[in-house]
DNA sequence: GTTACAACTGCGAATTAGTCGCATTAAAGA
DNA sequence: TCTTTAATGCGACTAATTCGCAGTTGTAAC
């Protein structure tokens, strides 16, 4: 008999006091293998592909449970659509190609730390904060 | 008989070949006097303050349509709704206090470059970008 | 291993924000 | 003033998300 490890977020959801249901265990494997940022109905197609029979409204609730307890992040770009990733290792923004839709993550300390230093100047501390960078690949 | 200068929004509005209708002028006041980000329901309430009959429909098709010419700004903050705000003598992004949901607009010519640099190296060119902090009071 | 119970699930109905079709009105240019 | 056609109000519709509920199941305690 296989046993898979389990997943980081599998292992993270359980130090969060959340129950890894079957249905949740399949979910997160779609979120800890996925390099994407997908939505809730790409999130559902994949945890189908896996284990039919996951209702959609659970990925939702499921979706739901894991942002509030700071495991996902949710993204909305400009396009309607509410996109999901695992919080990764080191916070990153985002470039969104406005032709292709494509995302691309960057990472630059010097805005981070300039985010610090305007929000310090004017009384606040961040608690968090996003970068959408709409672009276009020059030519 | 006395006449109210029209809006800078009004005017705008004319340049970019859509027509100025009585509803329409109202909107524009609305969008003109406002200092905040209103959403289409604060918008509608507004602009029914001041004549009543106007239907949100209008609204939603009007902000369509000044955004489409880029007259206004879209801002979705994460309280789901879309805001609103007549586009600014100069850009600016936002600070969003989490406790009270108050907006503080700034600006950062060094954040703004650097986007720029980042993006040159990445091989795009940036069509729009936001920048929303989510800040909470310091004390 | 069995038990107990709250958390979780699937389902379908409800809600919410926004769009759309259509008949009617009214800007705006001629 | 006439003509054209964009814009309006209305209510129906759609898409995304939430919710109520009855049944299931993970988990911790026996
Ligand atoms: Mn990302
Ligand atoms: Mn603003
Ligand atoms: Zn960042
Ligand atoms: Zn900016």
């Amino acid at each position: 008999m296989t046993q898979t490890a389990p997943s980081s977020l599998a292992l993270r959801i359980k130090q969060a006091g959340l129950r890894l249901t079957a249905p949740r265990r399949v979910i997160l494997q779609v979120l800890d293998s996925a390099d994407d940022h997908p939505d809730v109905e790409e999130l559902h197609r994949r945890a189908q592909a896996i284990e039919p029979g996951i209702s959609i409204a659970t990925v939702y609730r499921t979706m739901n449970a894991l942002a509030e307890h700071g495991l996902i992040e949710r993204q909305r770009f400009d396009d309607g659509r509410t996109r999901y990733e695992a919080v990764p290792e080191e916070h990153h923004d985002h470039f969104i190609d406005v032709e292709t839709g494509q995302v691309v993550e960057f990472r630059s300390d010097e805005i981070e730390r300039l985010q610090q230093d305007i929000a310090r100047a004017h009384g606040f501390e961040i608690v968090s904060h996003r970068l959408d960078i709409f672009v276009r690949r020059k030519r």
